[in-house]
RNA sequence: GCCCGGGUGGCGGAACAGGUAGACGCAGGGGACUUAAAAUCCCCUGGGAGUUUCUCCCGUGAGGGUUCGAUCCCCUCCCCGGGCACCA
């Protein structure tokens, strides 16, 4: 018997699966859909096992979906532009192109090799012309929509990466991608008008519910962060000008003692008086950099601008201050202040010996403004507040905003934390935007009909700015409306432009007339299962379903959300190996537990993520070349449930190859006896032949359910594993009906097995004398039959406390099984001398005696 | 500070709708096979105790509650991970 030589037959199967087009999928509408899709990957050079663990996920359902009869759409490809290819250029002289294209072709190799059921044909690479011209032309559309708009703004800067960041990019005031801490700039540039979709954004997050993690949810949720309240306008003393506050509060607005303008309010220089005016600009600069620097808690600080606002509601005169923090990228740039209910006023009262004045008492208290050590933002019942004192504090909030629409003073508002999406970026490895610019006739858009704008090949790579902006030949251009001489938008954009909208692309990859087919797009739309990592919950994520929405408005499609089911795989981790002296370590760098190069005793844990730099990674192409591709899927697989972080262990890869071992044994070992026999069909059996029918039949029970309704594939596999070890310990007859029974075991098992291990499965099932392949067989189907027992064991409690377990027939009634129940010798020591006040049955699990 | 997850044997993890806690795997122990080792196959493996073919007690982060019965529901608290955080 030969032995299980994974190498071999791996590379034998993708040979077949590719030479016969297995994964090549087209529209039939006769057969029920479903589009899987897995984020696409950046080519940064080669695949690790965060992307193992999330295709493999992604390939278990395709290959499981496609048994159970759907037409699957499962495709791939490049998230192609991007900085690292632009940075490898200036450091290495590499083109990005020749980078990119390489690292494609190399990690395509590698996922070829996984054994992951593609349609290849279907493949897309960002930064091929095909794709982004199309990039470009939704870049119009939305311009033509009013959605996407130019505007001179202080953005975030990262040195490094020498461009923008959009809000969502920035995390902890440092670069998401390179964590070079994040500067200001103030530059003209383009956003997306996401922001008109803020409501419709959050909405959808009710109705994503169950169908995406809450953990996403929350994360979008927030940041979205929408607020309701009202906008007031207060003039100002002697002038025409009004300023509009937002505030959550309006129920404090009689307790306002003073108004605050953030630093950067388009009135601060005119409002604000001598001694201040001189220094203005330095006092400016400075808050702006305190704000800006993000340090964790930095003083209030602000000054009196020597000008007045009248409350609008009382007629009070109240002083103007610039306030140090005071957003004005929030609200209106500009709050009213309530001392006595707002922390954030609070101090910065205390500070400038502002007065406070108390308009809301909680409960049963008796707040004054001498002894408050903070600001009461509770409940609780209106005072000092003209005609609304004495009612509580929401109702008053009503009645306050319905007064000042009436009145023309202010007006119910929501305020939301999301901010447009400024997807400008001055690097060269982008989409170009497709813009010019004309002295005469202004910003124009480039014509469609000379889409693409081509991103110049032969440009010259240096640090510092985008070489297109170097390139006359690229931004010389002439107007499309007067024929002009013309300037060229040099800014490219925000890469996740481009994985907006991919999905879309999947259906219909070499349309030529379109972004897409509309009917492909309806057959296939939206994503049935999208799966990835946690780290886009709000990136990606939010910016494709704001662009499905857009593209819906555009009339382009008929989707509003673009991901119907989501599922964030855990990380993938390892303990990472110290040494005191040569820090992280390998793990051949280590001899026992003292380091090969100093011989320190070293330091094992914690957990913590893959990465290269703290050397606990494990490369994906090793464990191939070891255990082969299905033992790398299957432990991966198993050794978590997709959601949860997943440890790598060397142990446990060496367990998922031992059972492809003990399986490929089982079929061999088997081979004598099941050759030229079909399959058991159903029909009368007894003894041990329906003892292991029944575990065939509830494994195929416990994997349908497990892979398909609660992905859980590691319980999934520990089900076969269990029918593995039950096929071993039987002991197999030589009869006619035995041979049955165990033939229909084995194909059980090789058919249960397939999504995870495709090719193991695939070379069992053809040594067996079945024909391949085995993706277009049917996923076997459970026998109610073979599941009904005749006996069934039930428990049973006395006083909720396990006493003894009966077997009992399965029709039994409630009276015989507590017949059967207070019969038995071990229930009756328990119960004896008490009297049975209750008697809790539940059928064919448990009897609970409560006795006493 | 606020909001989401999560805390179960030596370890990764099971227990799906409140009903036998610890499936499956890893690690460990024992046995079979072998001249031997590896591989393989079989058995044992939460802790404690006893009258040890069996039985009892404890046990799912801590304390309380609801219930015939709680890893699961409720309250209070502790710890770990993640997100947001001067957002008016």
């Amino acid at each position: 018997m030969d032995r299980y030589n994974p190498q071999e037959i791996e590379k034998r199967w993708q040979g077949i699966w590719e030479e016969e087009g297995l994964f090549r999928v087209e529209e039939r509408k006769d057969r029920k859909k479903y589009y899987l899709l897995e984020m696409f990957p950046y080519p940064s050079g080669r695949i690790h096992m965060g992307h193992v663990r999330n295709y493999s996920i992604g390939d278990v359902l395709a290959r499981f979906m496609r048994m159970r009869g759907y037409n699957v759409l499962h495709p791939m490809g490049w998230d192609a532009f991007g900085l690292p290819a632009e940075n490898a250029a200036i450091e290495h002289g590499v083109h990005p192109a020749r980078w990119t294209y390489e690292n494609i072709a190399y990690m395509k190799e590698q996922l070829r090799r996984m054994g992951f059921s593609y349609d290849w044909s279907r493949e897309i690479t960002t930064c091929n012309e095909d794709y982004y011209r199309w990039g470009q032309w939704f870049f119009i559309k939305l311009y033509e929509k009013g959605l996407a708009y130019r505007k001179l703004s202080v953005v975030n800067w990262c040195e490094r990466c020498q461009t923008v960041l959009a809000n969502e990019q920035v995390e902890d005031g440092r670069c998401w991608r390179c964590g070079e801490e994040v500067g200001y700039r103030e530059l003209p540039q383009w956003f997306f008008r996401i922001t008109a979709y803020a409501e419709e954004l959050l909405e959808g997050c009710e109705r994503l519910r169950g169908a995406w993690p809450e953990k996403v949810l929350t994360m979008q949720r927030n940041w979205i962060g929408r607020s309701e309240g009202a906008e007031v306008f207060f003039p100002v003393e002697g002038r025409e000008v009004k300023i509009t506050v937002f505030t959550t509060r309006p129920d404090t607005l009689y307790g306002a003692t003073f108004m605050a303008l953030s630093p950067e309010h388009p009135l601060v220089p005119d409002l604000v008086e001598s001694p201040y005016k001189r220094d203005l600009p330095s006092i400016l600069e400075s808050y702006r950099k305190a704000a800006r620097a993000r340090e964790v808690e930095y003083e209030k600080e602000g000054f009196f601008t020597g000008s007045y606002a009248v409350n609008p509601l009382t007629g009070e005169r109240i002083p103007i201050y610039v306030a140090n923090f005071v957003l004005m990228e929030y609200g209106t740039g500009a709050i009213m202040c309530v001392p006595a209910h707002d922390q954030r006023d609070f101090e910065f009262a205390k500070r400038y010996g502002l007065p406070l004045r108390v308009v809301i008492q909680p409960e049963g208290g008796e707040l004054t403004p001498a002894t408050m050590e903070e600001a009461y933002e509770g409940d609780g019942r209106v005072v000092n507040s003209g005609p609304f004192s004495g009612l509580q504090n929401r109702e008053a909030m009503k009645r306050i905003i319905r007064y000042m629409e009436e009145k023309g003073i202010g007006k119910g508002a929501v305020s939301y934390r999301l901010r447009d999406w400024g997807i400008s970026r001055q690097r060269y490895w982008g989409t170009p935007i497709p813009i010019i610019y004309c002295d005469g006739c202004g910003t124009v858009p480039v014509p469609e009909d000379q889409l693409p704008v081509i991103l110049p090949k032969d440009v010259e790579f240096r640090p510092g700015g985008s070489p297109l902006t170097q390139e006359r030949g690229f931004y010389e251009t002439t107007c499309p409306r007067c024929g002009k001489g013309a300037r060229r938008e040099t800014d490219t954009m925000d890469t996740f432009v481009d994985s907006s909208w991919y999905f879309l692309r999947y259906t219909s990859p070499h349309e030529e007339k379109g972004p897409f087919r509309k009917d492909a797009v309806e057959y296939w739309m939206p994503v049935d299962q999208y799966i990835g990592g946690i780290e886009h919950a709000v990136l990606h994520l939010l910016y494709a379903r704001f662009f499905t929405k857009a593209l819906r408005d555009i009339g382009l499609i008929d989707v509003d959300e673009p991901f119907a089911r989501l599922l964030t795989q855990g990380m993938v981790c390892k303990e990472i190996i110290r040494c005191p002296e040569d820090g992280y370590l390998l793990p051949d760098e280590v001899d026992g537990d003292r380091c090969r190069r100093c011989g320190r005793r070293v330091e094992k844990g914690p957990v913590e993520k893959m990465s290269k730099s703290k050397k606990n990674i494990v490369d994906p192409d090793e464990m191939i070349e070891r255990y082969g591709a299905d033992t790398t899927r299957l432990f991966t697989l198993f050794a978590a449930p997709p959601e949860r972080d997943l440890e790598w262990s060397d142990e446990g890869i060496e367990g998922a190859y031992r059972f492809l071992n003990r399986v490929w044994r089982l079929v061999m070992d088997s081979l004598p006896l099941i050759e030229g026999v079909s399959p058991f069909r159903g029909g009368r059996l007894d003894g041990d032949l329906k003892e292991i029918r029944y575990r065939v039949h509830l494994t195929i029970k416990r994997v349908t359910e497990d892979v398909g309704e609660r992905f859980h594939f590691n319980t999934a596999i520990s089900a076969v594993m269990e029918l593995v070890n039950a096929l071993y310990q039987w002991d197999k007859g030589r009869d006619d009906l035995s041979r049955s029974v165990l033939r229909e075991a084995v194909e059980t098992v090789i058919l249960l097995l397939h999504p995870f291990v495709p090719h193991i499965t695939e070379e069992l099932w053809k040594r067996i004398g079945n024909t391949p392949p085995l993706l277009e067989r049917e996923w076997p189907a459970y026998d109610e039959e073979a599941l009904r027992r005749e006996r069934v064991l039930v428990v049973v409690q006395v006083n909720g406390r396990v006493r003894s377990r009966i077997e009992v027939p399965a029709d039994a009634t409630e009276e015989e099984v507590r017949e059967a129940a207070l019969s038995d010798e071990k229930v009756k020591g328990w119960i004896e001398g008490k009297g049975i006040r209750k008697v809790v049955y539940v059928p064919k699990r448990l009897i609970n005696i409560v006795a006493g």
